[in-house]
DNA sequence: GCGCATCCTTAACCTTTGTTGGAACAGGTC
DNA sequence: GACCTGTTCCAACAAAGGTTAAGGATGCGC
């Protein structure tokens, strides 16, 4: 993988979120950052552990989780690429949840070290990597109240127009696929729900013509229909560096 | 309202959760800090706003909220002394829920002004404040949690664990009960049930001997069945700085 | 003391979601 | 081809939680 394609989705997702100036970029660039490929599936880091660096997803799909005592496990976000899940690990040394690939993916590994000297060195980056930290908190908040308020099809649906419009950043959400590398059991510790009711629901909205979730992607049947059933509101991804 | 107190509790919250040197704290002392008095059931800063400032609560309880557009509202986190609810308003500035007081408070307004120009110059209370919103965003994690995997009754018994645990660091909970402000309708708009179903939850637990929640505050009944019925690990609350 | 508002409480009924158990299908391996 | 394993799908029944409606308590203002 060559280092100019991994530089350049850390470089687009923190330029969406934050305004970098030259020299912030220059200094994110020389960031030493070791690539390697993880398989689909497998933890990145688990709930418990000190990781020594942080991850950027640089190609893949990954989830954060949390398993309860009964054994009941939520999914907590699903990220995509450019972004870095665990960068709260940075000031948060030990992990109270897990962090797991869904899909073969390939992973950038930035350490703790380095990572803190750029931030003490440029405030500016710790600005722009701090207000990452937050907009990941302000998804959380959403993610609460879509476990907490809504139906679950209404959730599912949510979910979807979400994931639709980060990808969007990244330039890669076709009109109406997107990938949504999820089993029916994974949609399922996301909602908040048990594997057979995702499946319902999703019997559900299929034949209602408002999305086809299946086969690790979403086809949007009905644009209008999907507007109409899941308002979506953007604001609480906080893309707009101004606003 | 002596300006001693009021550094004191935001100190002994910073404090706790992280490594101040002593250069650190006098930095944060000449913070300047405006006190001001807020009815019980304000909001503080509302969604959507652009606040100049952030607000330590120095006495009383804040809930944070997000209302959908069916009308529903989610309470996402409950806060109390010590604490600044909306720090996070530092680098995302547009509000994307709503900071509402429980019951009458003191409250403390800091300027984003005089906190960015703290950080920049210190960057270890830059990392210690990046940490506070951190840990925010761990507690969000368990309230998904919460919110998703757990029946409604222990749900509640939940949340009255965390908090619980968080005053004790405020050396206010009293062995047997502390303080709960909320209505059974904000309980319901805590756990995402409605205030029917909250107050059914309630009457069971008080029957069961576990917790007894009224008049603004919560009897745990038996300690031992509390603990088996709830089981509670605070590793998310991140309190220990070393860890 | 009366009236008003807010909160707590309960009951009956209905809808959503969980549980259990099993069938059908696909991809991979021997 | 036969045999895994993981996934999707479905049906019947049980339990949790939502809805509606209404009565009782409590505190506050006048």
């Amino acid at each position: 993988m060559d280092r100019e394609t991994v530089l350049a989705s850390l470089l687009r997702r923190l330029n969406t979120v934050s305004k970098l100036d030259p020299a912030d970029i220059s200094a994110i660039r020389s960031l030493p950052i070791a690539v390697r490929h993880w398989e689909g599936g497998r933890a990145i880091v688990s709930d418990g552990e000190r990781p020594k660096d942080c991850c950027l997803i640089i190609e893949g799909f990954c989830v954060r989780s949390k398993t309860t005592v009964r054994g009941g496990r939520q999914i907590l976000s699903i990220h995509i690429r450019g972004e870095i899940p665990d960068l709260q690990s940075l000031h948060l040394q030990t992990m109270d949840h897990d962090l797991i690939t869904l899909v073969p993916s390939t992973l950038g590994f930035i350490s703790h070290a380095s990572l803190r000297a750029l931030t003490h060195a440029r405030p500016s980056v710790a600005d722009a990597l701090w207000r990452d930290t937050l907009i990941d908190a302000a998804m959380f908040r959403e993610w609460i109240v879509n476990v907490g308020q809504r139906p679950a099809p209404a959730r599912l649906a949510h979910v979807v127009m979400e994931l639709r419009r980060r990808l969007a950043v990244t330039k890669r959400a076709e009109a109406a696929a997107i990938e949504f590398p999820l089993t029916q059991e994974q949609i399922g510790e996301a909602l908040g729900i048990t594997p057979v009711h995702a499946n319902r629901i999703i019997k559900q909205l299929r034949q209602d013509g408002i999305v086809d979730v299946s086969k690790g992607q979403v086809q949007v049947l009905d644009e209008t229909k999907l507007a109409k059933f899941a308002p979506f509101d953007d604001r609480y991804l906080h893309l707009d560096p101004s606003a």
